[in-house]
DNA sequence: ACCCACGGGACATCCCGTTATT
DNA sequence: AATAACGGGATGTCCCGTGGGT
């Protein structure tokens, strides 16, 4: 019945907890291509199947269903991405193959509309909290994982000695965010594939 | 009366035009701000002082009064960087003066709510076509300015032959705003700082 | 057109005024036989022939209609028994009078529905103070309308020494608004003319 | 467990028969205070600890429910009273010491929102058949007992020949009720006390 | 050129009640 | 006997836009 029903299978998972799922699952891409203030709920009601009653019962707002809604992008992102870095592969390796499938996401991003974090971000931080707060714990997480992977290869001598784990990681996100924006705009994906390139070129550079 | 009343005596202005011109200016920090669809014609109306007729005399539609705003706020923001390139310096000077002032920019933005082109972008790539080409124009043409940059540059030799503007200004570009968007989203302006400075060297490392 | 274009003529109004007359003229029927949170605006709508918009317009909520409707009903109470005491007659005589056309009222009252202090009071003792106090107000006023009248008659000397006004006055609207209370769940208007026969002897009582 | 535990020893009673007990026992104060429209069943699923289902097992609808817990809070006013009349003592002991307690529930009353009576008719006359003509007959009922005892009165010679107990009867309820309801407005015993006061005089009065 | 007044659709949320499930 | 899950209508309020009037 639904694209859902798989996980009733794998786990031991109560109807409500599949239909929850269920919703925030059809819920994700209406938010991260309409917007938080630009989805209504008639809009979730019509993507998921469910009538009002069947929505409220899981959530108790609209904001709290577009906070799991996010979690749930950002996720569906770190797994997209999880396979290049969660890796035995050297660091460099890690970030070069990080880079070559976010080139390939400028054409297929895993998340429909794009980035979940560069969309909410842009809509909420001047006028809602709570979501703003959980966009920037996805956003810290992220920079975490970069900068571990720095980290690592300064320690084990493969980029520069100089080289600023955090400098550069949040440089990366920042270029790749911005790059990522502005293919969406120019429905271009060459933005990204310009600043993929850059970023591959200073990686090699942090080696020497 | 009004913050802009000194345009009656500047220019020799209709009443309307200056109407329009009051209300166009008070839009733009909300627009940019709650964004498009967040904003309603209440807050104009509150932020202008006019009333909903006196405001759909000059614009056929939120829309239209959206789009004016968005141009007048990139309007603003291109007479705040204009100084650091539209100026006799070097090629380098320009973009070292552009990024400087772009720091600076962190922490009071030339427009309330940082970049308009960064936060209406996210907001109508996928739902408003109007508005979405009118941003990509803007971003076009700060794009073009700063491919003449790197162009003038090349070829007074003060660049790299290998170096392609384009591709540097989309860069650029794309770093900026990326830049922007993390630094709004955590509230602390050493995201732009430390990603100018990244520029700044990569400028220096293109005149070798 | 509506019952109340008679205003127009009488006073001069704009038109926004005669509409929120209107309005409030029309609602007060309504509030006071469904209850505050009865009535929905759904109802008002129904009864005055204006939109949402039109109603919205005059009043900020639901909760800013039912005051001002409630004052206009209170209001008409008292029109409805000022010629009863504010008349050159002696104070026992007014306090007759008022009691007689009390039991008048008891088949039919200025306001459809009874008494609005009794309705609107037994509804939002609990739960909505700014009502409630607009409640109180009124009978405040009716009780100080009364006390007044006593205080007359114990200076000049046609009532008892030993009389107290605000006593005498307090009882009397007590039992009054109890009759008119039971008057309507029996729909049986003996009950206030039982309540009313009483209180008249008690009147001559108190000249003795 | 639940405040109504007790029943299940005392009594031989089914595990449903404790549940609807409990339900309308936790359901009076919410009725009473917030009336019926006032009341969701979210309310009252809030204080019974209940779901829907199982509230909807017992009783049929939002209505009967409330019908029941009308039912109970009357039950639970007579109770609280019967220890006035339903005594050995003379008829005008019975009322005065009925007066007396009412004073003292003006403090504290036996149903949490005062009398239920009261608070149930103003909001139902107009609007429903099935509840109002519960309310007629609770009324009904308390007549009925007054009645009893100043014929009781009158019958042992203590009250006057002239004396008419119906009309004595529901001169009292009125008086009282009118009381209970001005007390509530204004937060402030005095209006009851003041009402038993005159009430306790007139039962002297009619003893001459 | 501007305000006042109004229409009517849309929105987030609440509400009562039913059905499936255990 | 009671919960969990869901349907779908109703509610108060907001919103964009349109005319009449001055």
């Amino acid at each position: 019945m639904f694209a859902t029903d798989w996980f009733q299978n794998r786990i031991n998972m109560a109807k409500g907890e599949i239909s929850k799922e269920h919703i925030i699952a059809s819920s994700v891409a209406v938010f991260n291509t309409k917007g938080y203030v630009g989805t209504s709920m008639s809009d979730i009601i019509a993507k998921t199947g469910f009538q009002k009653g069947g929505i409220y019962r899981h959530f108790a707002s609209k904001e709290q269903l577009a906070a799991e809604a996010f979690q749930y992008a950002y996720n569906q992102m770190k797994i997209a991405y999880s396979g290049t870095y969660d890796t035995t592969d050297a660091p460099d390796v890690k970030l070069t193959k990080f880079l070559i499938r976010m080139k390939a996401f400028m054409l297929k991003p895993p998340v429909k509309g794009g980035c979940p974090i560069l969309n909410l971000s842009t809509e909420v931080d001047d006028t809602n909290d709570l979501l703003r707060e959980l966009v920037k714990a996805a956003a810290l997480d992220w920079e975490t994982k970069m900068v571990q992977i720095y980290k690592e290869g300064k320690s084990q001598k493969i980029f520069k000695k100089s080289m600023d784990p955090v400098k550069e990681a949040r440089y990366l996100i920042c270029s790749t965010e911005g790059a990522i924006m502005l293919s969406k705009l120019h429905r271009d994906p060459n933005f990204g594939f310009t600043v993929a390139d850059v970023l591959l070129e200073r990686i090699k550079e942090l080696k020497k």
